[in-house]
DNA sequence: TATGAATGAGCTTTCATTCAT
DNA sequence: CATGAATGAAAGCTCATTCAT
């Protein structure tokens, strides 16, 4: 954990030193990131790095809290309220928040991706809890729920479709991104909002349509399709 | 590419340093690896290393052939015929390969996700034929070739769709070869097959079903679930 | 060039590694030359060594900078004044200086001599200007003024004989120096000045004689000799 | 000193060692020279090298052996006979062979002038024969057999003039050789020889004008010039 | 508290030399 | 006698971390 010393520090040299940290991890695991790149971009001492954290690991998983509070700030900010959302709107509304994560902030989801590959060794068994780590919880709620729901088919494999939906989400989010090319650049200027651009909603449409179809007791997309 | 000297050695001695340095390259990207690491376990002086390899690069892609050679042998051992399957039994196929190859050869498939990871960034275009590279173009054609035999829905995005092929492949073996726990040893030691054992293909069968399901422009499986 | 933590480094430490560094150059050519011979008698960390310069050859050519500022102190130290030099008292001027700086600095003198040696390419061209390098520019001008002062006879090749005089500058100092024996050691106490102290100036006549008598156009010397 | 192993190889081998060992000194001083260069420019086994030498320093002394060999055959083969020479006929002829040397061996006159820098420490004595080394003998007695002949006059400091004539006949000839251009080729190809081509010759007698007129004790030829 | 100089272990790589075949 | 694989010392250089100011 990041010294009082520096939680003390006025607000843009703190920032200065995050933006240095994230720009590095962004761009190698911790295992390769340098000390030495962080302070010389972030225009500070080297001794004064020692001051604020106890190494460079300490400072990654402050950064790792970073990645996660924006991630949530990302999830929070779309419209659409939890409380009434059925199962597969939940699911487009968790990719939609992975893919403006990925447009807003490409350099934390990149910061992402490296935590989620380092440390998702399947098969690795959390020690504390015993449970497998990796697999995404949320996704296993979110199944859960809907085969109580009858939105999900009772013959999922759940915790096989959770780890499903998190690799899928973990990695489709570049692509996306990517995708939209020009539009991207919009959103991420917030001259354009990923919910309300159609072409995106196409694009997301052809995704959980996918999905769904795959997951759903009783795909509606589909049949809506054919009989157009 | 390895020396002459290095193919020239005798068999047990390049097996013993390519043993090391898979170990090695199964923990730690190319970038961390470490030439210490790997003359050390593999018993033989510095000195010698560099009379094999150029550098520590030059043993890394003198893996990754094997890590291919090794994948290639995998799925051609797998006893389903090219030539007859239908779309979603050679989907099938690639993905057994995958959990296969996993179960077999967990070292080289570590070293085949490193590799997808630092060299998949999505977006990243070849300069020469001007396409995105990361997606797979494998599963580009497997789902063009559906969509004219009527297998596949015509709604469906091929890039896309090829894209989370792709991650669903290269993400899901780890968690399958877990799954399947002891049943995976027995496969390792080849008392067990992949493709005979019904709690494996039990297994499958619900991936694909999820898979096929979503894609599929008339889904059998889900059918015959439910009048079951 | 140095770092600026070198330059702020108190001077008795900079003059350490310094002297240090002259040490190895004098013995060696820079290529040659040994980082860890350099901090092991400088007293020094490797690490350190690091901290001032980016590598051996940086460190080189900032001695090589010592080197030209002692020679222009050495140079300017002795007493005539250039204004007023006559063509042959410039000449016997810079052979003199070349001797003093051999005496009181062999070492720079040394470096200096290494440098010469390596950097003279007679035959390269320099792909600015076009002109020879090596062959010394000081001369020719010298050589020049001296044609048009009607002191040197209009046959001498003007290009060769300034190589002539560069390499005779160059080589005849540690000669000189040799031949003071005794004296030399009292110059470089300070005990004696090598402008005043006639064995010394026998000896410079001499050399000077015979190229004054090589070069100009009515030379005297020989003839007071033959008239004494 | 070469093993009789060395000595017994068929000559085109040895030749070729030779050469490419010749090739490495010339670019390069005993110090800085590679086994590994030369054993590989000469194609042959690297434990073969050691079957013929008993190290790098032996080959080079070696090496040496032939450049003397070669300097003495081009001395000879200077068609002006030794007994009826004066004394500056004398000084122009080694000078001319200097010459003829560097154009017709680069690599062998490179290797030389490494090896004159290198151990000629002026100030070091020979420790036999406890006389001061790189002083030139040849010059030596040229100048007192002038001295006695009336050629050149008695106060010429012999030792510093013999001196003098050797870092001269050293450094001047890559010099010429540079100077004559397109004719060194010539003379490099057997077309030209440098005593019959009158522009080389004038080049030559500028020089040896400039020694000439500093040394002798009558000179002659600037009373040519002049009187022409 | 901020600084940046100092450190030395560690890295990759080179190379002369030895030695078994 | 020829070969070339094996070796390990030593090179240049990097880096996280400590420490004195």
């Amino acid at each position: 954990m990041p010294t009082e010393t520096f939680r003390n520090l006025p607000e843009s040299k703190r920032l200065q030193i995050e933006h240095a940290a994230i720009t590095e991890f962004a761009a190698k695991p911790l295992q390769s990131a340098s000390v030495n790149a962080i302070v010389s971009q972030a225009g500070i001492a080297k001794g004064s790095f020692y001051q604020y954290f106890e190494n460079i690991a300490d400072l990654h998983s402050h950064i790792l809290t970073i990645v996660s509070k924006k991630k949530l700030e990302v999830i929070n900010s779309l419209p659409l309220d939890n409380a009434n959302l059925d199962t597969f709107r939940y699911l487009r509304r968790v990719l939609q928040a992975a893919v403006e994560f990925q447009i807003r902030y490409p350099e934390l989801a990149s910061i992402e991706r490296f935590e989620r590959f380092y440390s998702d060794q399947p098969g690795s068994i959390d020690p504390e809890t015993g449970e497998r780590v990796g697999g995404d919880r949320r996704f296993h709620a979110f199944l859960t729920q809907g085969i109580l729901h009858d939105d999900i088919a009772t013959w999922v494999d759940v915790d096989m479709a959770a780890f499903m939906l998190g690799i899928v989400e973990g990695g489709i989010a570049p692509y996306l991104a990517e995708r939209l090319g020009e539009r991207a650049s919009q959103i991420a200027a917030g001259e354009l909002s990923i919910v309300d651009d159609s072409p995106i909603q196409d694009l997301f449409d052809n995704l959980m349509d996918i999905l769904e179809a795959g997951l759903a007791r009783d795909p509606q997309i589909r049949k809506d399709f054919y009989s157009k």
